[in-house]
RNA sequence: GCCUAGGUGGCGGAAUUGGUAGACGCGCUAGCUUUAGGAGCUAGUGCUUGCAAAAGCUUGGGAGUUCGAGUCUCCCCCUAGGCACCA
């Protein structure tokens, strides 16, 4: 029979099928594991959205489509897929939205998330819907405020009056890690420093333990690294100076004991409580005063002041060195920094950079004490650099002429036996500041007593507070939280005495509500035991989670703040590990045209029009193809047009099979070589999330089928097109679906009934491959000449590996004894079935 | 400054343990097809020289190890991300 080709099958159709299939699914049940009985449960999550702005951008459909692939690929392989969504719907990127367009935000909060959901229903992914969850829902919320609670209750939950961020356009205090260059990470606004009384929780207690178990985790690396830098564990030695005249000591900070030998000057930090001990009733008291006001101002007003000019005002003290006795002069330094070490920094200008350019400027003694290691002692008055290698230690008593990697601790050990320092260690990790002076979040589960002066927390029986509904939900930017406008939901009666106390009206952290998100999903149809937020049976059956795919901009947030949650659920004996995420991936980050993508730009592309244009397997494709998963890529819409004209290939071949079951034959080697080759490669490509490549094996398998065109007569198999829609089915999830549906009808001849089963394509297993097929009977042997390819030819298989047949025939080759011609052969390398090498 | 990735055609990117560099795709060129547009099909496409056959060059730069280096070693340059007045 001859091939035809029907005009209506020349192209894909999306909109004929994609939203049929999003809903027999959802009807079936394909992608809803059994929670309780789920034979192998593989626990897929990838990081919830904000629903906040417009919608979906086309950034989050590449994270939930890359996260997606590797769950359908799961499934097919047999394992009890779950992957769920949410929205990560309270706070203050969503809160600022609303505010934005003039709306409250629990009415935004409806809009966004019916949006949200049709969006997340139009990509295609294999969700599991009925686990979904939001946690602005009071029936999330009310334990987000239990694990507040529990924090109390086990003193990691604690107020502190200190200086904290406070952004002074989004109107609330900060946590460190949501300060970035000094300016707030969601509206870029300088952050300023303000002394509030605020609630903290107590992750430095874990700073260790998140700090040790990131050797056990399967995660990508740069993200621990991140984490490993953002912790800043800093192991050095305190130092204690006496001051000349005075009984006082001043505690220094070092990671270089041994340069105390150069140490020639002291600086102390403007913000130092110590300074007004020091100039008390002396000549340079009011100076000091002024100089600390200038330079605070100046730091606050433009962090990189100091970098820029360092400037230091003499306090008119000195203090001596403990280990050369010389008097060294004392400056309240600019770039002394009080959050650093102790505020006070021991100065050796010939080692470091900052105290060499100080010495320069205030003409302070520079005394080299490590001899480089090219043997050249430096020269103090020639010296335009500080020099901070290694070397050889000089002027150092009896450590005179020990390498400076042994003289380091051996140095430490010595001023501590003298009685002049301890070994310390130092984070940069701080609590995490937890209140937040908005509307948009869950209230903080606390009362305060005057009577009693004590904080209790609600009864567990009372949660959830509910967030009421009122209508001046702005920031106030008072240091007082909107809630704090209604007396209706602050006046409580204290859980204690009785009598009239005020509830906690702040609201916490949006990383509170996922930090723990991901114990939740599984158990959300569940009621949960009563005394924790999920099922503990189903919790050990899918927990920790197998893989977490999300953007490596969570490093130090959210990854961080999830993993000491875990820990103290751990510690409470909730759970029997305490790392949430067993594996994270993070993946790339999507462009436009060869620009970032932002809102300022305009460029934010919306994966709506193109899913209408193309269809959602079109642009899914697509996206994976652009590069590696971990790298992301540049979208444009040229390459998106390319994409759907393969799938259209694949559409056609496909058809051509379904409408002329006479071309479908059983004997093409070529073709089934061409299969096993590229099921295998898809296989191993898909388990190392290689998208990239394993589209391009498909294509290399299409354009192997559509060799001929039109197809003869019985080169193409069932199972050859069949294989085809399996490896492609994880990409492209409707329009396999439809073509596999056509195949079973048309090809098997089975009549439709309305009874029947239905079997997707997303449940039938992964193909395999036979290695029998994978051998090829001629092998392509190089010639080189001195390294440099000569000639090649095949030679059949067996005789690939023997030396003598293959030295034989390359020197039969007229290009390489033009290349011998008049010289001999030194040496032949030989590699059976690759190469051989003439060395002449 | 420190830490972590990277640097391969016009572009995005492929390359097992060192063994044919440039898979796959975009773009481009020519031809066919279509009323036209789009689309489709066929062929070509790293650079230089050459009518051609062919030769030379080529994985940020420089050195080294090797019969042979994108891959290994050393030095340097650049880009992206993280941390940073960090002692």
């Amino acid at each position: 029979m001859p091939f035809k080709q029907p005009k209506k099958v020349d192209k894909l159709h999306p909109e004929s099928y994609e939203s049929k299939w999003q809903e027999k699914w959802q009807k079936e049940k394909v992608y809803q594991p059994d929670i309780k009985k789920a034979p192998k449960p593989f626990y897929n999550l990838m990081m919830f959205p904000y629903p906040s702005a417009e919608g979906l951008h086309v950034g989050n459909m590449y994270a939930f489509t890359g996260a997606d692939i590797y769950g359908r690929f799961m499934r097919m392989k047999g394992l009890g897929v779950f992957e769920p969504i949410g929205l990560d719907g309270f706070g203050i990127h969503s809160e600022n939205y609303a505010i934005k367009i003039g709306k409250h935000p629990a009415q935004q909060a409806k809009v966004s998330q019916q949006n949200f959901y049709r969006q997340l229903t139009s990509i295609g992914n294999g969700f599991a819907w009925e686990s979904k969850l939001e946690t602005y829902d009071p029936a999330y919320y009310k334990w987000t405020q239990w694990i507040f609670i529990q924090l109390f209750k086990r003193g990691l939950a604690y107020r502190k009056k200190s200086p904290v961020n406070f952004c002074p356009s989004c109107k609330t205090v900060l946590s460190d890690e949501q300060v970035i260059e000094g300016r707030c990470e969601r509206c870029k606004s300088v952050v300023e420093k303000r002394e509030m009384e605020q609630w903290y929780f107590r992750i430095t207690a874990y700073a260790d333990r998140l700090l040790k178990d990131l050797e056990t985790l399967n995660w990508t690396n740069k993200v621990k690294v991140a984490q490993r830098n953002w912790i800043g564990k800093t192991e050095g030695l305190l130092e204690d100076w006496q001051i000349d005249g005075m009984d006082v000591k001043l505690t220094t900070f070092t990671t270089w004991p041994h340069t105390s030998w150069g140490s020639t000057f002291i600086v102390i930090s403007p913000e130092h409580p110590i300074i007004s001990t020091l100039v008390k009733g002396t000549s340079y008291e009011k100076g000091a005063k002024e100089f600390c006001k200038i330079v605070i101002s100046e730091n606050k007003k433009d962090p990189q002041a100091a970098i820029k000019d360092k400037k230091g005002y003499f306090i008119g003290r000195f203090a001596i060195n403990h280990l050369t006795g010389w008097k060294m002069k004392i400056f309240i330094a600019n770039f002394a920094v009080m959050e650093f070490g102790t505020g006070i920094v021991k100065c050796n200008p010939a080692h470091d950079q900052k105290d060499f350019e100080f010495a320069k400027k205030y003409d302070l003694p520079i005394v080299p004490v490590i001899v480089p290691k090219d043997g050249k002692p430096l020269d103090p008055k020639k010296l335009d650099h500080a020099y901070i290698g290694e070397g050889v230690m000089e002027k150092a008593g009896e450590f005179t002429g020990m390498p400076t990697e042994k003289a380091k601790g051996l140095i430490a050990d010595y001023i501590i036996n003298k009685g002049n320092g301890k070994k310390t260690v130092t984070m940069h990790l701080r609590d995490w500041c937890i209140s937040r002076q908005r509307y948009w979040g869950p209230p903080i589960p606390m009362i305060y007593c005057d009577a009693c002066k004590k904080w209790y927390p609600v009864a567990e029986e009372d949660l959830p507070v509910k967030l009421p509904f009122i209508k001046n939900y702005q920031p106030t930017g008072t240091g007082k939280a909107p809630l704090a406008q209604d007396p209706d939901f602050y006046h409580v009666k204290c859980p204690h005495c009785g009598g009239q106390a005020r509830r906690e009206t702040d609201v916490s952290d949006t990383f509170l509500d996922s930090a723990w998100y991901q114990f939740r999903y599984p158990s959300t149809r569940c009621a949960a035991s009563g005394q924790v937020p999920w099922d503990p049976e189903i919790t050990k059956k899918w927990l920790p989670v197998n893989i977490y795919i999300g953007g490596a901009e969570h490093s130090v947030l959210h990854l961080l703040y999830s993993r000491f949650i875990t820990m103290v659920f751990h510690d409470m004996g909730l759970l029997d590990f305490d790392e949430p995420f067993t594996r994270f991936y993070a993946h790339g980050l999507i462009i436009a045209e060869g620009a970032k993508m932002s809102k300022s730009r305009g460029n934010v592309i919306i994966p709506d029009s193109y899913i209408k244009k193309y269809g959602a397997d079109t642009l899914r494709t697509y996206l994976m193809f652009l590069g590696p998963f971990d790298h992301g890529g540049d979208f444009r819409d040229t390459g998106i047009a390319g994409m759907y004209k393969f799938l259209s290939r694949v559409w056609r071949l496909a058809n051509s099979v379904i409408l002329n079951p006479d071309t479908i034959g059983t004997k093409n080697l070529k073709n089934t070589k061409a299969m096993h080759r590229c099921i295998k490669e898809v296989t191993e490509d898909l388990e190392n999330l290689r998208y990239n490549t394993a589209i391009a094996h498909i294509m290399e398998y299409v354009n192997q089928l559509t060799e001929n065109n039109p197809p003869a007569d019985g080169q193409i198999t069932e199972k050859h097109i069949k294989s085809l829609l399996l490896l492609l089915a994880p990409f492209a999830p409707h329009m396999t679906e439809e073509l596999w549906q056509e195949i079973q009808l048309t090809v098997n001849s089975k009549q439709k009934t309305e009874k029947e089963v239905f079997n997707s394509i997303h449940k039938y297993p992964w193909p395999s491959y036979d290695e029998k097929f994978l051998v090829e009977d001629q092998t392509i042997i190089v010639v080189q000449i001195n390294g440099r390819l000569r000639d090649s030819f095949s030679i059949q298989s067996p005789k690939a590996a023997l030396q003598e047949e293959v030295e034989k025939k390359a020197k039969s080759s007229a290009k390489v004894q033009k290349h011998l011609e008049g010289k001999t052969i030194r040496k032949t390398v030989f590699v059976p079935g690759k190469l051989i090498n003439f060395v002449v």
